[in-house]
DNA sequence: ACCCATCTAGGACGAATGTCCTAGGCGCCT
DNA sequence: AGGCGCCTAGGACATTCGTCCTAGATGGGT
C-alpha cells in the first residue's frame, strides 16, 4: 500500500477519533488499531502527536473549504445558502447529540490545554464566519455582516453543545425552526417565502 | 488541619483545575502540588479519581443552586431574574474567553470520555434549565416556558464557546445585548423597560 | 537476478499516570 | 504521661503514554 494512501487513512481514523474521543483522550496505539497498523510503522508516517493534529485540521479545513464551495455553486440566493448551513444541525443531528459540534469541540479542547495548534482549529470558525459574513453583505446587510454570521455560529455552537447535552431531537429541530424565522425577519425587504410554522419564539 | 478543611481545599482546587485545564489533562499530582500536599495524603482523602469528579459536580451544583436561590430572592420581576443570569456572560468574560463555560465544556469531555459522570454534570444544566422555566412561565409563557428556557440556556453556550474561540469581548456585549432585546419582546403583554440600544439584529 | 528506496513490524525507552501500601507524626482523650 | 485515632509523607506498583531505533519485508527498475 502506499504512503499517501497509508497516510490518508490514519488522518481519517484520526479526525474520527479525536471528533469523539477527544484529542488527548486518544492515543498513537488507538489510531494505529483502526487503520491496523503497528505502531512503530505508525511513526513512519508521523512523527509526533502534533504533527497528526495538524494534519487533521488541514483536513477539515479543506473539507470545510470544499462543502462551502459546494454550497456558493449549488444554492441560489445567499439566504438560501445561510439555511443551507443551519440544515447541518439537522443532517448531522445524531452525531452532535452525540459527541457535540468537531469544530466547537476541538476548539475548546485546545484551547483548554493551551496547545499550539489553538489557532488553526479555530481557523475553520473563522472560515464559516467569513462565508456567512459574505452571504449576509449579498444580503444586503453589509454594515453589520460580521455580527450576523457570529450570531448564526453562535446558535449553531448553542445547539449543539446543548443538544450534546440533553439529547433531545425536538430541540434541534425546534431551534432550526426559530433561525430559520429569524432569518426570515433579517430581510424585511424581500417577501418571506412560505415555511413551516414556528410555534412562537423558541 | 481538619480532615473536612482539606476535603474542602481539594475539591475547590479540583473545581478550578478541571475548568481551567479539563478533567483528564489535570492528573492526582496537579491537585496535590496545588494544595500542597503529598500524593499519598491525597489518597487518604480520595480514592479514585472518579470521586474527586463527583464532588467537584456536587460542589458545582451546590453552588448553582446557592446562586439561582439567591437571585430569587434579591432580583424583584421574572424576567430581571432572567436578565440577572444572562448578565453572567458579562460579569465572567474573561475567564469564559479563556475557558468557555464551566458545564459546557466539563459536559462535552465527559460525554466524550461515556464517563459514567456525565449525566451528572447536565444535572448542572437541569438546573438552569428549571430555574429559567420557572421565570417563563412566571411571565405568562407557561406554555412554552422550557423552550424558552432551553433558549436561553442555547445561546449563552453559543456565546461562551465563541467568545473562547475568537476572544473578542464585543461579540460578547453585542450578543447579551441582543439577548436582552429577544427577552423584552417575549413579553409583548408588558411595557419594555427603556434598555440601551441594541444596535439592529446581531 | 539483484539492488535500493520504500514501507512495515516489534519492541525498547523514560516519563507520567492512577492506584495503593506502610511507617510515622500530631493532637486530643483519660 | 501514655495511648489511640486521625492525618500525613514518601514511595512502590503496573500500566500507558509519546517517542524512537533497528531489522526485515516488499516491489519496481536495471
Amino acid at each position: 500500500m502506499g504512503a499517501i494512501e497509508t497516510r490518508r487513512q490514519i488522518v481519517e481514523a484520526a479526525d474520527r477519533l479525536f471528533y469523539e474521543r477527544g484529542f488527548e483522550a486518544t492515543s498513537f496505539a488507538d489510531i494505529a488499531a483502526e487503520v491496523k497498523l503497528s505502531r512503530g510503522n505508525f511513526y513512519y508516517h508521523f512523527k509526533t502527536k502534533d504533527e497528526i493534529l495538524r494534519a487533521v485540521i488541514a483536513l477539515r479545513l479543506r473539507n470545510t473549504e470544499a462543502a462551502l464551495e459546494a454550497w456558493e455553486n449549488e444554492a441560489g440566493a445567499a439566504e438560501e445558502r445561510i439555511r443551507r448551513f443551519i440544515h447541518i444541525l439537522i443532517m448531522n443531528r445524531s452525531k452532535i447529540m452525540a459527541y457535540g459540534c468537531p469544530t466547537g469541540t476541538l476548539s475548546n479542547e485546545l484551547a483548554k490545554l493551551e496547545h499550539i495548534a489553538k489557532d488553526e482549529a479555530v481557523e475553520i470558525f473563522s472560515l464559516f464566519r467569513d462565508w456567512l459574513g459574505r452571504q449576509f453583505a449579498a444580503l444586503g446587510r453589509k454594515a453589520d455582516a460580521d455580527a450576523l454570521a457570529l450570531h448564526v455560529l453562535m446558535r449553531s455552537q448553542g445547539v449543539a453543545t446543548l443538544a450534546a447535552a440533553f439529547r433531545e431531537e425536538d430541540f434541534i429541530r425546534r431551534e432550526v425552526a426559530d433561525m430559520n424565522a429569524w432569518l426570515d425577519a433579517q430581510t424585511p425587504g424581500r417577501a418571506a417565502r412560505p415555511r413551516p410554522v414556528s410555534r412562537g419564539a423558541a
